[in-house]
DNA sequence: TTAATAAGGTTTATAATATAAACCAAATTT
DNA sequence: AAATTTGGTTTATATTATAAACCTTATTAA
């Protein structure tokens, strides 16, 4: 059986990466509302993707506020496909 | 995003359940053998499984050995059913 | 014939993970 | 000017996964 890369094995995480495969680019608040998760967790989920190279995030301020946008890197896109076909394998796709 | 049943969405567990989806029935040391796991985090998962319904675990003896077999029960089949339902929304499939 | 090893597990301790609570700074509203 | 909101981050806690240590019976080796 083949290996589900932990990083993406994560209802969150995968959550946020399924959104960025399909969208040029999403801000935190728009992910937050997505996935219904609390700020906090989503924070954290954030860095740990990024510190993996999975995904982009470009902290910049939209007028007054502060404003991060998370697109999807080639390396994320990568992890994402393979860990699809992984699963697959258990879920007799 | 639909939720993905905690229960499924271990490597481990999902593995053993994909196994018993497409088997009568399996023994310890098979499902051992197949998902590659330790024998006390298999002990440990299959247990979870079976409290939850999902599986029934038949504890005998082959001839003077103990025996461990394992069959997936309706509520586990149907669970996986809907955990792949679920997922699929994160897959794009 | 008993000492060591293996088979088939279970229990318990530890490491890793997910999650939310508490917090912070700037902007806006009352 | 005090309170509230926005957009987050940091830190503490609860949960989970995992392996190490252990147990019992059977088998093999000395």
């Amino acid at each position: 059986m083949k290996e589900l890369n932990p990083l993406l094995h994560s209802q969150l995480r995968l959550a946020v990466i399924s959104i960025l495969m399909n969208v040029e680019e999403a801000d935190f608040v728009y992910l937050k509302e997505k996935t219904e998760s609390t700020a906090g967790n989503l924070s954290v989920q954030l860095d740990k993707l990024s510190s993996a190279g999975y995904i982009s995030l470009e902290k910049g301020m939209s007028g007054k506020r502060p404003r991060t946008t998370c697109s999807i890197t080639d390396a994320g896109r990568k992890a994402f496909e393979e860990y699809v076909e992984a699963l697959k394998s258990y879920l007799n796709l």
